[in-house]
RNA sequence: GACCCCGUAGCUCAGUCGGAUAGAGCAUCAGAUUCCUAAUCUGAGGGUCGCGUGUUCGAAUCACGCCGGGGUCACCA
């Protein structure tokens, strides 16, 4: 798939054939040898260090190890030039050949271009959003969901198979509380006068049409039953609404998960799968009773020494060990979180993200310890904070307090500018980064805002293939058709260079899968559409250059070839990143 | 006090497994363009990659120590 792959494998081959002429050591190890593009296209299309690598080991100069080296490499049909470079790299163009072949192979490819490109097959679970079922989502949990969206995406389209799961936090107290303010808003749908919404609790309207829905189902009987009995019945319905409401929300960003578990579920049925969890860290002497050092940096008074159930995260790096039960003696949230993880686990996943906010980056060395503790290092855990959001409206600073009710849900803002803008700007910068969202900047038509540029590019390319129609009318358009072209006629350096970054498009997928970093098909994708947009321009001063030409079809027929492969491409980044590409902008 | 993240051009940020002369947009400056195919285009200037030491053929990238900014810190979820 990865055109590069192939050329890697030779130099390989080149190296395995030093060592057998005993110019080499046998020994010497090959893993630091690399070929890859280089960034100047001065130093041609591929490059390697094998020279610098091995010298040391050889007992060779670099550069004189690389001419040994050479010939090896010149005898490939595929491989123009082959020369030596500063301190000692191989550099190699492609035959004039290559190119084209490149641009046939997308054209024939199409949607698959680029997919597959690690083709494990193997499960991995994405774990994202897992926001309390207290309320309708705020702009903060915006950007770990479309993060962990877009990361599940990636993960699916180079060939893993991917598990999308939300956690739901329907244990603690927390709940409790929601069910309580619900049964307020009951007690208000039957008439009374409830007054202010006491402090703990949860003010928003948004309860209001689960207390009048309990006020239909129930009527007045919950008034007269004892709390212990109307709460979970309470509880249940606000969750089910919140969810409900929550799922709606994630709906509106293109959101949609395959698996919703529940916390409570774990503890609450026929067993208990977090008395299991600490029952197996106990078999292995992970569970102790001891005490905590008081916490430092901040004065808490309702701090009380007292001998607790700990799990011994520290002999897996963490800072201190972590209690597991609660002085009212019910699970600590963490206790769950183990449980669950475990039950991945169990499920069959060797391989597990979790996505958090920066509120929840203190958990990391803890979900860590207690996932290599459980599953003796054969499952990884692979957590990605996502920093702080800053909302901006034309440059000022859009002011949000939680307690006042002025907090900007993800609804408001995905009704305000579009679910692609929202998500292509939360995903253009790294996730651990923090990050400036502008109301006004998503939505303006400017080469500085990455949205536009983006989407104005795939809908250029398409509006080029609109128009060539009245030009030759005759023109086959279909992909299959254009990969037969004679893409030889494509020789501007500019031509060029867009179907170089084609052909970048399978490893740049695969890099950005590996290292779980979605944000770097955003930043190739404006790269890309700079090369198309670039393209056009020059057509403006030299109509030779044009994608149309009216005096030449089969040139013409070339470079339609090129713009639909770029539209291919910039649809297939977009489509991983969620972003539905457009046909026009008008 | 401890831990995590960040520190790259005036601003906002990229920077692949450690690779050659560190990139982009905005802003600034200098030109071109008033039309064609769709929302201007081309070029230039601008850098102790926070500081220091180390690792090595080679460090923005890795290790350690400082400095500065942000976040978190028993039992909440």
């Amino acid at each position: 798939m990865d055109v590069f792959a192939g050329f890697h494998g030779r130099v390989l081959a080149a190296v395995q054939q030093l060592k057998h002429d005993g110019v080499v050591p046998i020994e010497a190890s090959i893993e630091g040898i690399t070929l890859e593009p280089p960034k100047d296209a001065s130093h041609g299309d591929l490059a390697t260090n094998a020279a610098m690598v091995l010298a040391k080991e050889a007992g060779v100069a670099p550069r004189s190890l690389a001419e040994r080296i050479l010939p090896l490499l010149a005898s490939d049909p595929h491989i123009d030039k082959v020369e030596i470079a500063g301190p000692g790299f191989i550099n190699l163009t492609h035959a004039s050949a290559f190119w084209p072949s490149v641009l046939r192979m997308v054209l024939e490819q199409g949607a698959s271009y680029g997919r597959g490109a690690i083709c494990k097959g193997e499960a991995v679970n994405v774990e994202y959003v897992s926001a309390n079922p207290t309320g309708p989502m705020h702009v903060g949990h915006c950007r770990g969901a479309v993060f962990g969206d877009a990361l599940a995406n990636l993960l699916d389209f180079v060939g893993f198979a991917v598990t999308r799961e939300y956690y739901i936090n329907d244990a603690g107290a927390q709940v409790d509380a929601l069910a309580r303010s619900a049964y307020l808003r009951y007690r208000e749908a039957l008439g009374e006068k409830i007054g202010a919404i006491p402090e703990g609790l949860y003010p928003g309207d948004y309860l209001k049409p689960v207390g009048e829905k309990l006020a239909a189902q129930h009527g007045k009987e919950l008034l007269a039953t004892p709390e212990s009995k109307w709460l979970p019945i309470v509880r249940a319905a606000a969750l089910q609404a919140m969810l409900a409401m929550i799922e709606d929300d994630l709906g509106a960003l293109g959101i949609r998960h395959d698996i919703f578990f529940s916390e409570r579920s774990l503890s609450e049925g026929p067993r208990d799968a977090v008395a299991e969890t600490i029952a197996e860290l106990e078999a292995r002497g992970l569970i102790y009773r001891g005490r905590l050092p008081p916490p430092k940096g901040k004065v808490d008074e309702d701090w009380e020494d007292r001998e607790q159930l700990l799990f011994r995260s520290t002999s897996f790096g963490d800072d201190v060990d972590r209690p597991l039960v609660k002085s009212d003696g019910t699970y600590a949230y963490f206790a769950g979180d183990i449980a669950y993880h475990r039950d991945k686990f169990r499920r069959g996943f060797r391989t597990m993200i979790d996505v958090f906010g920066a509120d929840h980056s203190g958990h990391v060395k803890r979900m860590k310890a207690a996932v290599a503790a459980l599953t003796d290092g054969e499952a990884e855990l692979d957590i990605k904070i996502c920093q702080l959001v800053r909302l901006f409206r034309a440059g000022e600073p859009v002011k949000m307090s939680k307690r006042a009710g002025t907090f900007v849900t993800l609804r408001e803002v995905v009704d305000e500018v579009g679910a692609g803008p929202v998500r292509f700007m939360m995903l253009y910068r790294k996730n651990d980064a923090p990050l400036d969202f502008d109301f006004a900047k998503v939505t303006e038509q400017s080469r500085d805002n990455p949205v536009f540029y983006v989407q104005y590019a795939h809908a250029r390319a398409s509006s080029v293939l609109r128009n060539v129609g009245e030009t030759f009318a005759d023109l086959d358009l279909e992909e299959g058709s254009l990969a037969t072209s004679d893409l030889g006629r494509l020789t501007d350096e500019a031509e060029i260079a867009l179907i170089r970054r084609l052909a970048h498009y399978p490893r740049l997928v695969e890099a950005a899968a590996v290292a779980h970093e979605p944000h770097r098909l955003g930043f190739y994708l404006y790269g890309l559409a700079g090369d198309l947009h670039g393209l056009w321009n020059r057509g403006k001063d030299l109509p030779q250059l044009r994608f149309i030409y009216e005096s030449d079809r089969e040139l013409t027929r070339a470079r339609i070839a090129l713009v639909a492969a770029t539209k291919r491409v910039l649809a297939s980044g977009l489509g991983i990143l969620g972003v539905h590409a457009m046909h026009e902008l008008r």
